[in-house]
DNA sequence: TATTCGTGCTTAAACGTTTAATCAGAGCAT
DNA sequence: ATGCTCTGATTAAACGTTTAAGCACGAATA
């Protein structure tokens, strides 16, 4: 920058106010700063602008656990929408325990971001972190700030499966402690309506007392009158998708299988897996935006205080829709009694196909 | 700082020379420096150090396409390794073209990350980018700082097909294109051995014609006589594996099916997927190591151009091992001419087990 | 006794910006 | 002519560190 000044010999304040339109410059020497500028290839330190202005540009993102297969998006989302604003993105795995989110939350705040977003670990409050925060979970959970409307994609999927005439069905979850599974489960109960039987299996209840990756016994369940298995994630329902095939059962002549997320699987899978997906584009624009709104003085607002906001941070809309995708995983229940046990349809069967 | 340096009566330098043991302090002097600055809670702000030594304390990690499934694996070995040792992770998402490669690395560099590691694009060859940079690719990219050892690990899972007895055996990989692919189907071919039969297919090709998503036509290949389908990662063996079920096709009683990477779902698809996994972490450890050995001053050398290297960097093992996963989705094949269509065994089916 | 040296600390500059305060000059009204 | 205001620029301080250089003092050496 003082390259520039000395080149035009002008001071390297001028130059300053001339790149950031602040103080009063004459146009032409704008002009002429820019250039310069262009030609001497400039590239301002935000090192020395975050040290004179206390703000770095970085925003941080806390995940409970990088390995979860909903990450990529999460983070591919908020990366764009980050970048777009200006900020770069710092990644924090608070993966185990709810120490080591805390932690993670440290060192980030050690290393200055100007805010972050945080999806928190199960049962975790957010507590006031000093800095603008954004948690991104589901709209039932207090301090949320902007999310998937998991109940709404819950029940969305719920009137398709009743839709199809399904009248027994079987929620899979994982861990009755998440509450984002919880929403999608009262969402699909209520979209089901009242007509509907339904049951309820928690993965992390029956592994309890099998053993972790036991099988689900999901090919009793079919035969026990249950022709849909509407799991709460796309993982769940990828295990039951196997397991009823493994067992002979068909799908979606037999029983449908649904999940949740629209994972980079269920689409390639056969049958291709229903399932509802979240716009994550969406919620990441608002999550940034919100926090944005926070981090940066608010454009003329009349009283000097313009303090920034320390707390959890809200978007005007917190809760963005879910998309219901179909696919091949669900048709019509079978109307005859014994259930068809063997499955040698090629692909892309249609709704109610039936191969005995 | 200079509150510490207030409150014991010093200068704001001898303070820090007392924290960081630089300078010439003496011992009782910096223990009432230490007390102190925990008493008041002192923060040093890696801001001005940044400013000051022109080493932010960040690294920039660029990925190809963050929804790569393979990614929260990268992701969380080296924000790991990174915070370790005491760097930051900045992430850049390099989706689309070459040109949004370069221009997340340009913004990385603007945001003065002292190095980078990059899993590149297809194709890619990265040029000197103005900071030390680790590459993560396959030993036979030419630039490639540390990876697995992709060779070895189709060469080990070749070698179990061989002895489980498969003479004919299907390859499946994505794109031709790919180093890591092509490497895997190298090892692979190494491991069978020249007596058996194999043949390869290419997904991008069959979906360039058929269109995407559509059957593979994996049926109508154990039909004739392919009794393995190895794929060269986990998602193409899903793909494969629900496809043959959904034929009618038992696994691993009548085909096996392999794939690469040990994604999330491997072990929980029944099924559970015989696959080859990578150690992720020691690959991101070598590759932070190597990169901090550019950035950081070497402790002694004697002549003083310690000029801070700029290029690809290199690690002294640049090859780690994988791992091979055998699960329940590989078996010898049947030594019946006949194929079994049906397959209504339960769960953990034990090598050799036929259902006719 | 005069010189050198080592020790423990201080001074001051520097990193590259931003921004409040100041200033010189021009135009205009008094 | 004098004072006022507006404009376009400059000066200087500040952000919080690090680090080279300097300085005072006592101890060891000549």
């Amino acid at each position: 920058m003082s390259a520039i000044a000395a080149a035009l010999g002008v001071s390297a304040a001028t130059v300053s106010n001339a790149l950031s339109g602040k103080g009063r410059v004459s146009p032409e020497l704008i002009e002429k700063v820019r250039a310069k500028a262009s030609e001497l290839g400039y590239v301002p330190s935000l090192t020395a602008r975050a040290l004179r202005t206390g703000r770095t540009g970085v925003l941080g993102l806390v995940l409970p656990d990088i390995a979860n297969p909903l990450f990529p998006q999460i983070a591919q989302a908020i990366e764009n929408a980050a970048a777009n604003a200006g900020y770069g993105v710092l990644i924090a795995d608070s993966r185990g325990d709810i120490a080591a989110q805390t932690e993670a939350i440290g060192r980030l705040l050690e290393r200055g971001v100007d805010g972050m977003v945080i999806v928190p670990r199960r049962g975790t409050r957010i507590a006031d972190v000093g800095c603008p925060v954004a948690v991104i979970d589901t709209p039932s959970t207090p301090g949320n700030t902007v999310s998937a409307d998991h109940w709404d994609g819950g029940s969305q999927m719920g009137r398709h499966l009743a839709e199809l005439g399904h009248r027994k069905v079987l929620l899979i979850g994982t861990s009755a402690s998440s509450n984002v599974q919880n929403d999608r489960i009262g969402g699909l109960k209520a979209g089901l309506g009242a007509q509907v039987e339904c049951d309820t299996m928690w993965i992390e209840k029956v592994e309890a007392v099998s053993g972790e990756g036991c099988p689900l016994g999901l090919a009793d369940k079919a035969r026990a009158g249950f022709t849909a298995f509407a799991a709460v994630s796309d993982l769940s329902a990828l295990r039951a998708l196997t397991e009823l095939q493994r067992a002979g059962i068909g799908v979606p002549e037999t029983v449908s299988v649904t999940g949740f997320d629209d994972l980079i699987w269920s689409a390639v899978v056969t049958p291709a897996l229903t399932t509802v997906r979240m716009d994550m584009a969406t919620i990441a624009d608002l999550a940034i935006a919100a926090l944005i709104r926070a981090i940066e003085p608010e454009g003329e607002t009349e009283n000097g205080a313009e303090e920034v906001s320390t707390g959890n941070v809200t978007s005007e809309t917190d809760r963005v829709p879910m998309q219901l995708i179909v696919r091949q995983s669900t048709a019509a229940p079978q109307t005859g009694r014994t259930p068809n046990l063997h499955a040698p349809t090629p692909n892309k069967p249609t709704a109610g196909e039936i191969t005995s």
